[in-house]
DNA sequence: GATGTAAACTACTAATAGTAGGTTACTTTA
DNA sequence: TAAAGTAACCTACTATTAGTAGTTTACATC
């Protein structure tokens, strides 16, 4: 192992000879180490003892300092959630046309995905492992029946199956996304929010169709 | 309480007096009582020793017939998974045309999740209550952002908040979904999963600027 | 060198997923 | 109808893990 695979913040801690670090510095190496296992082995997968063994300290100077496993994940949820809205402002705001904004928009989002791979999925999707091999046979299950919707009969035949496939996981998670939101503005009626998607989509559709 | 408070499995296992079950009806019994539970308390926050109490059986009973914990979840996601399935093809099937079919297709899907209402929560999104207020606040960051690119300057004036808000949900669960998927085709570039939902939106936006 | 305190420790509790091995009520067979 | 077999069920445990009470140690300051 070289010294190089050390980061900034255990580099630091190496100068303190007897093993007492100052808090702000021990928060950060904490963060840091609970950044990794929870990327590595999702939430609940990450135990409190194992993190306590990697930062070689006991469990109660863990506690003392974030609190609860819980906050420590807020910690990071926070974190990766600022870090991702400003990449994603910063390139919407270098663009001047309302398509250029959207494509260098998305853009920032996916390259923010990509470049935090597992730490997003734990973070944002669920926890790892655990059920989400059910859950996407189920979207996988979804995405097939609208695929098999929006891209039957004449429209969108000159397009790559990736394509289809794609889009239609995507418009899925449009539907489940909408239903979440409507949990919160539960006054809306079922055949409103059915009618805002269609709407949604029906001119992309039409265009797809004339192209023909 | 009165009797009609009980489902026709509990009233079946009460013709049993001595209380021995045959294993197909405590089966029932449990995945009914389990699928309670995960509603009202999400995942984590289920235990089988709960569970056992509730079913009045002890935990190898649970244990002989359902496996384990996660199994238990398995098997009522592959349920509703199922009901999910069935009711939207039916749903799309029972219409000609292609936007019927969608509106159809998408009011199944809403009137599944307000019937099964926590059940869907529990089990499609998240564990209940444990990060999900810090990650909506995030995606409702996210679409805030959304929002205001799509429908700033002269596009959707016609359009209440309701619907401003809820596309701009529905978008961003869009391109959630379209990076989970991306994880199962890395060989896709960023930018063009960009440009997809560009394609499949700048339509719907042409035509809401056209109109005013 | 004495004193205050920040940083850390040992040794627990409580909750909970899962199990080993034994018991009880019902069924079948002679 | 008594013995044998078996399906359903039980008590009493283990292991893991989040979180805590109370104590000790290294260092700075006087």
């Amino acid at each position: 192992m070289s010294t190089s695979s050390l980061s900034k913040i255990e580099k630091q801690i190496k100068l303190y000879k007897h093993g007492k670090v100052p808090k702000e510095l021990r928060i950060a190496q904490i963060v840091e180490t609970a950044k990794i296992m929870f990327a590595d082995f999702g939430y609940t997968n990450s135990s409190m003892d194992e993190l306590a063994k990697r930062v070689k300290v006991s469990k109660p100077v863990i506690y003392e300092l974030v609190g609860s496993k819980e906050n420590l994940f807020k910690i990071l949820l926070d974190e990766a959630g600022k870090e991702l809205h400003e990449n994603i402002q910063t390139a919407v705001d270098a663009c001047e046309s309302l398509d250029n904004k959207l494509r260098s928009g998305g853009l920032a989002f996916f390259n923010f995905v990509k470049t935090h791979q597992p730490l997003w999925l734990a973070l944002f999707v669920n926890d790892q492992g655990l059920f989400n091999k059910e859950i996407n046979l189920i979207r996988e299950e979804q995405a097939e029946l609208v695929a098999n919707l929006i891209f039957s009969s004449n429209a969108f035949t000159s397009v790559t199956p990736a394509y289809i496939d794609g889009i239609a996981h995507a418009l899925n998670g449009a539907y489940e996304a909408l239903a979440r939101w409507w949990f919160e503005h539960p006054d809306i009626e079922a055949t409103t929010l059915a009618n805002w998607i269609v709407e949604l989509l029906l001119p992309a559709i039409s265009l797809a169709n004339q192209q023909f």
